[in-house]
RNA sequence: GUGGCCGUAGCUCAGCCUGGCAGAGCGCCUGACUGUGGCUCAGGAGGCCGCGGGUUCAAGUCCCGUCGGUCACCCCA
């Protein structure tokens, strides 16, 4: 048993997972840069207040969720739990207000929360988060929005449906906050614990709680759509009407909340029936206060965040198909001393030349070097000995056939690249 | 943070109920006459039975704790 694991809620990606992740990020940055999104990369920690005066004191994220520390300076640090306020953060510091606006940017990054761990739900997971900052018409919304939904639909999981919810903005959230005040106040008592703690706090959050007797009182509150005002109801037929625009499935759903306080109008969601109970793939929203939160001017902003450690889960089960392993191609295979050491300047002119080719690292037989070879599903060996040597020939060997032929030393690259790279296998050489 | 279930070789697991010498398959290594893999055969390495404590003549097996995983709650991606 070894001395020790990875902490609790992390853990390795080994080769032959990593592979999946590579594609998946390949594909990612593909589509990103196709919607005209640039990368942005920011540190895994930040001042503790980032998160704390945008996603809300009282949300469980900030109160029991974060990693945080204070350094040997006596900065109070947080590992991110999040990307969009560090995003927002780095756009304030480095004026990208001054840029042509409005500002796209994505990440693929590692946040960090302190939950108990079960499958999909990891203390450090991996998000694609998308932003578009400086918009605040509802075709950015959909924009953005989109990004989630092609990939969804690009990794071969079409049976999604976004939904959508308005939650208002500083005009009429006060309105719509004190009328479910006023619905739930007769039924307080029939709440649980934790709703009539968010009845003081936080009364829109009640309409997201699970508990069936919560839930069913709910159900019953006054819908937010009554009482958007002007602004936000346009804007959210606006954000519809796009989403018919680009044929986006979606449905409404008044009890999108979202757990982080920043968002105002647009609240969207995806889950997958394939996760169990950590079934949320990606949400996001508007979020037009952070910037202020911040102490930066106001900025109007939407975005969303992708748990990648969840699609790849469902993408397992749906049985998507697997991305080739970047296995070797070539293993020299060498007799006697003097062969063995021609084959390492051998092998490395071959993968300079761009061939993935292995040698002999532990003085193996030839029996044993064929049988690596094999293990390691080389579709060539190239054999060489004292009479190769002598002879200025390596002797090639398809593992497939059996077949040996005898081929020149000089020109041997070129040769074999061709060999290699004209019959490949069907479906390799795409999508890299 | 709460409750349930589970931790035995690198992997998948049997053994635990009913205490008595730690096992299988796969994988890994070596060999089967001189320089050739896959199939087969023979041999080998590898386990503080997650960790700590308790009960017992004796604990992988029973009990408690702890760490880790998992499911649900909660929360969320």
């Amino acid at each position: 048993m070894p001395t020790f694991q990875a902490p609790r809620g992390m853990r390795d990606i080994l080769p032959g997972e990593v592979e999946r992740w590579q594609a998946l990020e390949a594909e990612i940055h593909d589509l990103a840069a196709r919607y005209g999104f640039r990368e942005i990369r920011t540190p895994v920690v930040e001042h503790t207040e980032v998160f704390q005066r945008t996603v809300g004191e009282t949300t469980d994220l900030v109160e029991k969720e974060m990693y945080t520390f204070s350094d040997r300076g006596g900065r109070l640090l947080s590992l991110r739990p999040e990307g969009t306020a560090a995003v927002m953060r780095a756009f304030l510091e480095h004026g990208l207000a001054r840029q042509p606006q409005p500002v796209k940017l994505y990440y693929i990054a590692p946040m960090f929360r302190y939950d108990r761990p079960q499958r999909g739900r990891y203390r450090q997971h991996t998000q694609f988060g998308a932003e578009i900052i400086g918009s605040p018409d509802p075709s950015a919304d959909a924009e953005v929005l989109a990004l989630p939904v092609r990939l969804l639909q690009q990794v071969g999981l079409t049976e999604v449906e976004v939904r959508l919810n308005s939650v208002g903005d500083a005009a009429c959230r006060p309105l719509y906050l004190a009328a479910l005040r006023d619905y739930f106040r007769p039924h307080v008592a029939d709440l649980c614990v934790d709703c009539q703690r968010r009845y003081e706090e936080h009364p829109l959050r009640i309409l997201d709680c699970k508990r069936e007797g919560c839930h069913r009182i709910a159900r019953g509150a006054p819908p937010v759509f009554g009482y958007l005002c002007d602004e936000c109801a346009a804007h959210f037929e606006g954000v519809r009407a796009q989403f018919d625009m680009l044929g986006i499935r979606y449905s409404i759903d008044p009890f999108i909340v979202r757990g982080l306080d920043y968002y105002t109008r647009t609240a969207a969601e995806v889950y997958s029936g394939r996760l169990g109970a950590q079934n949320a793939m990606f949400g996001g929203g508007r979020y037009d206060g952070l910037a202020e939160q911040l102490g930066g001017p106001p900025t109007p902003g939407v975005g969303f965040g992708f748990g990648l450690d969840r699609l790849l889960l469902v993408g397992e089960q749906e049985g998507l198909a697997r991305p080739l392993d970047r296995g070797i191609e070539v293993m020299v295979v060498t007799i006697g001393p003097t062969a063995r050491s021609e084959g390492f300047r051998l092998a490395d002119e071959l993968r300079q030349a761009g061939i993935r080719t292995d040698g002999d690292l532990l003085v193996r037989s030839v029996a044993a070097q064929m049988k690596h070879a094999d293990r390691l599903g080389a579709r060539l060996a190239l054999v060489l000995g004292d009479d190769e040597l002598a002879a200025g020939t390596v002797t090639l060997r398809e593992m497939a056939s059996g077949e040996q032929t005898t081929i020149a030393r000089a020109g041997i690259a070129p040769a074999l690249l061709d060999r290699l790279r004209r019959q490949e296998p069907t479906n390799e050489g795409q999508g890299r």
